[in-house]
DNA sequence: CTTCGCTGCGAACACTGTACGCAGACGCGG
DNA sequence: CCGCGTCTGCGTACAGTGTTCGCAGCGAAG
């Protein structure tokens, strides 16, 4: 791009460094790769095309970040600073954990490329907000009167992370295929018959489908919510 | 490689095409993909190299998979058709529960690689092994009596998913760092305990440091399981 | 014997993440 | 005011990636 800096290097030529893209920071990389992945998802994000989003080069970027993996990181972690962890006091540690989950499943929705980072990259990383996130589950748990809040703790979030990232999955292939979710689900019955007929058993799998589809996955979540809680609680010694 | 092919095409000189090369075939690609993913991570894996591992070239290799995607797929499947189902006559539908679920985790940690793919595809493809594990669930939880059979196996499932998956993503950045699991606690431990400090929350998070990491993860995993299955079992109209 | 479809494959294309070295800007001691 | 060292942006380049295309051989079918 030979055009970008003025021919004639003069100073009256030179407008005043345009403050509406407010430099490059570490930050504002991050702000805009979230952007990027949750318009285009996972595999169209590359730092060329970060870069003139950005309107600098790619290799640019790399001042700010060591490398593409860990910039995954840093977003994963921002991400983790949308879900709440609500107060206990007056509502008790069940209703609490119950909105915990809820923000959880609701902010894997509205990112659900970060499926794809948990699988990859895993909880090892200790990013602020997700340590954030972890220590005020374990003041509740404690506060509730678990023995052993970290297993009570890991109970839940291991079927909420199950569940939220198999939905959000799911809904990336459904995006993929440009159809709407009830289509595809249409297009997929006959196959899954066939299959489940093929093992000689009639099940009537899955819920009857004139239902709204994000109806019946909420629904599902809540279900199992429940019953982990439901198990979660008896633990808990009187 | 121009020395492959014998420079003076006789008949004489060529070799019986060497059998103990069984040709290629799309069994065959599945099989050593996942001999490489298991061997060097998914990252590693790549097209040229899968092919001359096959001692073919990358290109030969569209002429029995359709894409590098289509063919994670199939590793996919063909790493479910490792999990078992048992029966339940004699033992109860509770122990073959939990006996599936072992199953599953343990096949989750022997190929650690599943948790990328799972994130990224999630389980919308229909591959047969993985419609015979829900149907062979399905059979089980109906016969158990639940009323809603499929809530019940996606409960599990979710649980089991987010566990095993959160695990596997651990082991493998474990095993990028080169160190043993103790080793790696050990260096985190510090960064863990500041953060925990910085919060005002005095949290005996985890266990006492001096057991075996691995059987620490088993009984957490144990754990969980019983906590689902007792929430699940309250479900059981009697 | 000819023909046709199938299989392997070399070359090429459009990208990717990232290392390296150069150029300019900014703050600071002289 | 000058020089200077550090920091930031960036053009170039490299080693790879998934995938397309057209060509060559080969086995079976007509």
């Amino acid at each position: 791009m030979a055009a970008k800096t003025n021919p004639i290097p003069s100073v009256w030529a030179r407008q005043q460094a345009e403050p509406d893209q407010p430099a490059l920071s570490r930050a504002a990389i991050v702000r805009e790769a979230i952007v990027m992945l949750d318009a285009e998802g996972v595999e169209a994000l590359s730092m060329r095309k970060l870069g003139t989003r950005l309107n600098t080069a790619a290799t640019s970027l790399y001042r700010h970040v060591a490398t593409k993996d860990e910039l995954m990181e840093l977003a994963m972690d921002e991400i983790f600073g949308e879900m709440a962890v609500p107060d206990a006091s007056g509502t008790g540690w069940r209703v609490a954990a119950t909105e915990a989950s809820r923000s959880f499943r609701a902010t894997a929705l509205r990112h659900p490329w970060l499926a794809s980072v948990v699988g990859q990259a895993g909880l090892a990383y200790l990013g602020p907000n997700l340590m954030s996130f972890t220590e005020r589950l374990a003041a509740l748990f404690t506060a509730a009167g678990f023995p052993e809040p970290s297993r009570a703790i890991d109970t839940l979030i291991s079927y909420v992370i199950g569940m939220s990232t198999t939905e959000a999955a799911w809904l990336t292939t459904v995006a993929r295929s440009g159809q709407t979710e009830a289509e595809f689900i249409a297009r997929l019955m006959p196959a899954a018959q066939q299959a489940a007929a093929d093992y000689g058993h009639i099940t009537q799998i899955g819920p009857p489908v004139d239902l709204d589809p994000a109806e019946i996955r909420e629904g599902k979540f809540e279900y199992g919510l429940e019953v982990v809680l439901d198990g979660l609680e008896a633990r808990i010694p009187r």
